[in-house]
RNA sequence: GGGCGGUUAGCUCAGUUGGUUAGAGCGCCUGCCUUACAAGCAGGAGGUCGCAGGUUCGAGUCCUGCACUGCCCA
C-alpha cells in the first residue's frame, strides 16, 4: 500500500485520533494480576488535580515526566499501573458553587446544607471533569478504568475509618487553640495554607500606665487593635530596666482594665523596648505565654473579624477600622509614643489572599509527632528516596520541626467529621456509623459536628485507600508500595510528607508480594509500609523571563494554547528537554517551535523512507511482509530487528544507535529527562538524517536491476532502524511515533500500539569502535572540503577535484573505499591520492589523519587565511605547551589515571604533526 | 533571622564522581528551493565560565570570602 503523507507534519488531527484510540482500546488498563505473577511491577499515583482545576503548565510538566517514565517502563515489560483521579478540593469547589449562587443573589445558607451539597455534586457532574478531558488530549497513559474521585463512597468510608482509628489511638484530638482563620472563607486553615508576604507596615509604640505609679511602660505592636484583648504585659526576667516593675500591674488603655506585668521569655530585651503586650486570643506566641501564666483569653473579634462585644466601644468595627480609631484615640490621650516604618510578614490565605487572623477556636487536630518519627526514619534510612537529593534535607528539617495539624474546616463540601455531641451530657462520640444514642448517658439527642475534614487529610491516605483499604486486597499486595511519586516542590509538605506518615502508620506490617517485589528491583528494601519507594521533585515552570506565572501578573502560559500551535509532542519534548533536575524551567516558545521542527524532520524522514520503500516494493526488490517475518522473531528484546551491517555507514549507525539507547536508558533511570531528550534529538537529526540518510541515498536509488539486492538491503536496514528509533523516541513523543509506526506496518502492526512494543535494548556486540572512528574521519574530510569550498568562494554546484594525503594506509584505504560518498557529499569531481603532505598548498587543510587540497585556481584571501592559520597555530602551541608541562610533571604521571596520560601523549603526537603542517602552510603564504 | 539554590555565548539553558580542544537551541552573518524536509541544507562568527583568594600535577567542577539574584521557613 503506497504511503501518501502530507509534505508538512500536522499534529492536530493525528494527535486527537491516537489519544482517542488509546482510550478506546483500553491499552493502559491493568487488571489485578493473580497470585503467581512474576513480572516486574511499576506503580504510580497521579497527584490528583482539583476537580475545579484547569490544566496549567505545572500539570503539563508533571504529567509529561510521569508519562515518559510510565511509557518507558511499560515498553520494558513492567506491569505498569498509573492511577488517575481527582480531588474534591473543599474550599475551591465550595467557592465555585457559592459564586454561582451569588450571581443569583443567594447564599449557601439559603439552600441549607443538604441542598447545597446536592448542588455541588451537580456542579461536579457538569464541570468537574474538565481537567481530565484535557489530560486525555495530552495522551497520558493512565488507567482510566481505575479513575477515582476522593468523595466516592468507598474512599469516604476509608476516611471515616482512618479518623476513628486515629481518634482511638489518641492521635486525633479536639481542642481550643490558636488557628489560622480566613475571614473570607469563614474557616480554619492549616499553617501550610498560609502564605507569608513581606509588606511595608507600621510599628506602633504605646504606653501603658503602671498602676499606683506615674510611670509608663512602652510596648510595641504592629497590630494595635488586638490590644483590646491584652491580658498581660511581658518583660524579660533578666532585663534590668524592668526589674522594679515585677509583680506590678498596668492599666490597659482605652479598656481601663488592670492587667499584670509578667516575666516571660516571650519578651526579648534586644527587640524594641523589651516589653511586649500579651494577647493570648490573637497571637500564637502570646497564646503559649498565656498558658504558661494562666492568663485569661479574651477574643475581641467575631467570625468575620469584626470587633465583638469584648471590644467595648469598638464593637461592630472591622479590624482595620478599629485599628485606625484606636490609634487616633491613643494619640488623643497622649499614649501613642510613636510609629515607625516596619516590614511585616503578613499571612494571607493561599486560596483567596485575605489576611489571615490568628484566632482562638475549637478545632480538631492531628497529634503529629508520633507519626513524624517514622516518617523521618524511612527517609533517613533510604526506604524512601528523594530526588534531587537536596530535597531530602528540606523534608527532614520540616519533619523535625513539625506542629500539630489542624484538620477541621468550617465548610459544607467535604468529608464530614464523624463525631457527634450528646446534647444531654456534651459527650463526644466518634464512630464509623451514625450513632443513635449516647455512650455515656441514656440520652439519644445527638448532633453531628458540622465541620468537614481538610482535603489534604483525605488525600494523604490515597496510596492505600485507592487500593481498597481497609480491606486487605490483592491490589495492595501487588501495587503497594507504589514505585514512584512525581510532584512539585510545593507539594512536598502538603501531601508527600503526609502520605509518608500515614502510609507508614496504617500499612505497618504490610508486605508486598515477594516475587513481584524482587522482580521489580526492590528486593533490598525492608519496609513495605511506605507509600512509595522514590519521590522525584520536578521544577517550576516559569515564563520566558523567569517570572513565576500568576494570574495577577497575566503571564500565565496556557499549555493547551501551546499545544494548539505546536503540537503535544513538541510541547512535551520542550518540557522534557528543559527539565534538568533541580532547575526551574523558563518556558520559551522558541524552543517549542524548534521541537515542532524536529517533529517535522522526523515526518519528512518517514516520507523519504516510505517513498523509497514503496518504490522498492513496486519494483519487487523488497517486501514488507518478508521484513516483518524476518523481524518478528526478534520483536521482544533486541534493539534493531533484521538489520544487516554490511557497509561502513550501516555498522556506524548501528553502533551509534546502541550507544544512544544505552545512554538514554541511563538518563531515564536517573530522571535526567533533558539528557534523554537531547540524546535522541542529536541522534535522529544529527546522525540519522544528516549522515545516514545521505549516505544510503545512492544505494536506495540504484536505477537498474543489477543492484536489486543492494536496494533491498538498504530498504530493510532503513525500515529496521527507523522502526527501532521510533520505539526509542516514543515515551517522549508518543503521537508522531505511533502514527509513523502504524504506517510502517501498513496498519497491521504486531501489537495494537507502539506503546506496547518493546523498548530498545543495547546489544554490546553491535557497538563498533572502528566504524565510529572511520566515520569520524570521513565526516571530518567532508567538512574540511566544504569549508574550503566556501572560503574559495566556489559555486555551490561546481564539482571540484581534490588531492588527499594520508600517511596511514588504513586511512587511505578508508577514503578510497568511500570515495563515492566524499565526492557526493562534498561536491567533488575526483580524488587524487598523493604521497606527500599538502600543507604547503594554498586552499588546503591539515588534520592529524590527513591533508586535503581543493584544486582550484581562484586565489584565496591571503590576509584572512594568514589570520586563520596564525590563530590556529597559537591554539596548537598553547595546547602543546600545556600538555608538555603536564607530561613533564612527575607528580602528574604518578597520580593521573593511565588513560588520561596515554590520551595526552597521543594528542601530543597529533599536535606535533599539526603544528608542523600549520607552520608549513603559513610559510607558504609569504 | 535560619536554610537552600543560581550567576557559563546576544537570549534561554546543559556541562554525572576534578582530566585532553567548555556544548545545544534560538538569534546573528554568508551561500544554496541539491529529487524527504526553505518548518530545510551547507559554512561561519561569538565565551578571561559573577569577583577575589585557596586546595590540586590539573578547577566551569572542590574549599573560603565577597557581590548580585531567586526561593523556602520563622
Amino acid at each position: 500500500m503506497p504511503h501518501d503523507l502530507p509534505k508538512a507534519y500536522e499534529p492536530g488531527a493525528i494527535e486527537a485520533r491516537w489519544a482517542e484510540y488509546w482510550i478506546k482500546e483500553k491499552l493502559f488498563s491493568v487488571p489485578t494480576p493473580p497470585p503467581g505473577e512474576t513480572r516486574p511491577v511499576f506503580t504510580m499515583f497521579l497527584p490528583p488535580p482539583n476537580v475545579t482545576g484547569r490544566l496549567h503548565m505545572g500539570h503539563m510538566l508533571n504529567q509529561t515526566q510521569m508519562d515518559i517514565i510510565v511509557r518507558w517502563h511499560r515498553m520494558r515489560g513492567f506491569i505498569t499501573l498509573w492511577l488517575p483521579g481527582t480531588d474534591h478540593a473543599s474550599i475551591s469547589t465550595q467557592m465555585m458553587v457559592e459564586r454561582q449562587l451569588a450571581s443569583q443573589g443567594k447564599k449557601r445558607q439559603d439552600l441549607g446544607r443538604e441542598a447545597f451539597i446536592e448542588r455541588v455534586w451537580e456542579w461536579k457532574r457538569h464541570y468537574g471533569g474538565a481537567i481530565l478531558e484535557q489530560m486525555k488530549r495530552l495522551g497520558v497513559s493512565v488507567d482510566w478504568d481505575r479513575e477515582y474521585f476522593t468523595m466516592d463512597e468507598d474512599l469516604s468510608r476509608a476516611v471515616r475509618e482512618v479518623f476513628v482509628r486515629l481518634y482511638g489511638e489518641g492521635l486525633v484530638y479536639r481542642g481550643k487553640y490558636i488557628i489560622n482563620w480566613c475571614p473570607r472563607c469563614g474557616t480554619a486553615i492549616s499553617d501550610l495554607e498560609v502564605k507569608h508576604e513581606d509588606v511595608p507596615g507600621k510599628l506602633y509604640e504605646i504606653r501603658y500606665l503602671v498602676v499606683g505609679t506615674s510611670e509608663y511602660i512602652t510596648v510595641a505592636t504592629t497590630r494595635p487593635e488586638t490590644m483590646l484583648g491584652d491580658t498581660a504585659v511581658a518583660v524579660n526576667e533578666k532585663d534590668e530596666r524592668y526589674k522594679h516593675l515585677h509583680g506590678k500591674k498596668v492599666l490597659l488603655p482605652l479598656m481601663k482594665r488592670e492587667i499584670p506585668i509578667i516575666t516571660d521569655e516571650l519578651a526579648n530585651p534586644e527587640f524594641g523596648t523589651g516589653a511586649v503586650k500579651v494577647t493570648p486570643a490573637h497571637d500564637p506566641n502570646d497564646f503559649q505565654a498565656g498558658l504558661r501564666h494562666n492568663l485569661p483569653q479574651i477574643d475581641v473579634m467575631d467570625e468575620r473579624v469584626r470587633m465583638n462585644q469584648n471590644a467595648g466601644p469598638y464593637a461592630g468595627l472591622d479590624r482595620y477600622e478599629a485599628r485606625e480609631r484606636i490609634v487616633k484615640d491613643l494619640e488623643a490621650q497622649g499614649l501613642l509614643v510613636g510609629t515607625k516604618d516596619y516590614t511585616i510578614a503578613l499571612g494571607k490565605c493561599e486560596r483567596c489572599g485575605t489576611v489571615v487572623e490568628p484566632r482562638l477556636s475549637a478545632q480538631w487536630f492531628v497529634k503529629i509527632k508520633p507519626l513524624a518519627e517514622h516518617g523521618i526514619e524511612v527517609v533517613e534510612n533510604g526506604e524512601v528516596s528523594i530526588v534531587p537529593e537536596n530535597y531530602k534535607q528540606v523534608y527532614l528539617n520540616w519533619m523535625r520541626n513539625i506542629h500539630d495539624w489542624c484538620i477541621s474546616r468550617q465548610l459544607w463540601w467535604g468529608h464530614r467529621i464523624p463525631a457527634w455531641r450528646c446534647l444531654e451530657c456534651n459527650e463526644i462520640i466518634v464512630a464509623r456509623e451514625t450513632p443513635t444514642k449516647c455512650t455515656k448517658c441514656p440520652g439519644s439527642r445527638l448532633e453531628q459536628d458540622p465541620d468537614v475534614l481538610d482535603t489534604w487529610f483525605s488525600s494523604g491516605f490515597l496510596p492505600f485507600t485507592a487500593l481498597g483499604w481497609p480491606e486487605k486486597t490483592r491490589d495492595q499486595e501487588v501495587f503497594y508500595p507504589s514505585t514512584l511519586l512525581v510532584t512539585a516542590y510545593e507539594i512536598l509538605f502538603l501531601w508527600v510528607a503526609r502520605m509518608i506518615m500515614t502510609g507508614c502508620h496504617f500499612m505497618k506490617g504490610h508486605q508486598q508480594d515477594p516475587k513481584i517485589k524482587q522482580a521489580s528491583g526492590w528486593g533490598d528494601k525492608k519496609d513495605d509500609s511506605v507509600p512509595f519507594r522514590q519521590v522525584y521533585i520536578h521544577a517550576l515552570v516559569r515564563d520566558a523571563e523567569r517570572q513565576k506565572m500568576s494570574k495577577t501578573k497575566g503571564n500565565v502560559i496556557d499549555p493547551l494554547d501551546i499545544i494548539e500551535r505546536f503540537g503535544t509532542d513538541a510541547t512535551r519534548f520542550t518540557l522534557a528537554a528543559m527539565a534538568a533536575p533541580g532547575t526551574d524551567i523558563a518556558f520559551n516558545e522558541s524552543r517549542t517551535d524548534g521541537y515542532r521542527k524536529f517533529a517535522n524532520k522526523i515526518w519528512n524522514a518517514a516520507r523519504f523512507m516510505f517513498m523509497n520503500v514503496d518504490q522498492a516494493q513496486q519494483a519487487g526488490v523488497w517486501s514488507l511482509d518478508a521484513w516483518k517475518k524476518a523481524a518478528a522473531g526478534d520483536r521482544t528484546h533486541a534493539g534493531i530487528s533484521g538489520f544487516q551491517p554490511v557497509h561502513l555507514e550501516d555498522r556506524w549507525i548501528l553502533s551509534r544507535f546502541n550507544r544512544v539507547t544505552q545512554e538514554v536508558g541511563e538518563a531515564l533511570a536517573t530522571y535526567r529527562f533533558h539528557e534523554a531528550a537531547n540524546l535522541i534529538y542529536d541522534f535522529f537529526w544529527g546522525e540519522f538524517c544528516d549522515w545516514y540518510l545521505e549516505l544510503i541515498k545512492p544505494r536506495l536509488m540504484s536505477p537498474n536491476g543489477a543492484a536489486r539486492e543492494s536496494v533491498g538491503l538498504a530498504c530493510g536496514n532503513l525500515v529496521s532502524l527507523f522502526e527501532a528509533a521510533l520505539r526509542l523516541l516514543h515515551p517522549v513523543m508518543p503521537f508522531i511515533t505511533e502514527e509513523i509506526w502504524q504506517a510502517v506496518y501498513d496498519g497491521k502492526p504486531p501489537q495494537k500500539s507502539i506503546a506496547l512494543a518493546a523498548y530498545p535494548q543495547t546489544n554490546e556486540k553491535q557497538i563498533d569502535l572502528v566504524a565510529e572512528t572511520h566515520m569520524a574521519v570521513l565526516q571530518d574530510l567532508i567538512a574540511n572540503v566544504r569549508n574550503l569550498r566556501k572560503e574559495l568562494k566556489l559555486e555551490t554546484k561546481a564539482k571540484v577535484p581534490i588531492q588527499v594525503y594520508a600517511q596511514e594506509p588504513e586511512i587511505r584505504k578508508l577514503i578510497e573505499k568511500n570515495r563515492g560518498a566524499v565526492e557526493r557529499l562534498a561536491t567533488v569531481e575526483s580524488i587524487e591520492f598523493v604521497g606527500a603532505s599538502l600543507a604547503k598548498e594554498a586552499g588546503a587543510r591539515s588534520t592529524a589523519r590527513f591533508d586535503v587540497h581543493v584544486v582550484y585556481e581562484k586565489k584565496i584571501d591571503v590576509g584572512a587565511e594568514r589570520a586563520r592559520l596564525t590563530k590556529e597555530l597559537e591554539r596548537i602551541e598553547k595546547e602543546i605547551s600545556n600538555g608538555q608541562r603536564q607530561l613533564g610533571n612527575e607528580s602528574f604521571l604518578a597520580k593521573a589515571p593511565a588513560q588520561v596520560v596515554e590520551g595526552l601523549r597521543r594528542r601530543g603526537q597529533e599536535l606535533q604533526v599539526l603544528r608542523s603542517k600549520t607552520e608549513t602552510a603559513l610559510n607558504e603564504l609569504r
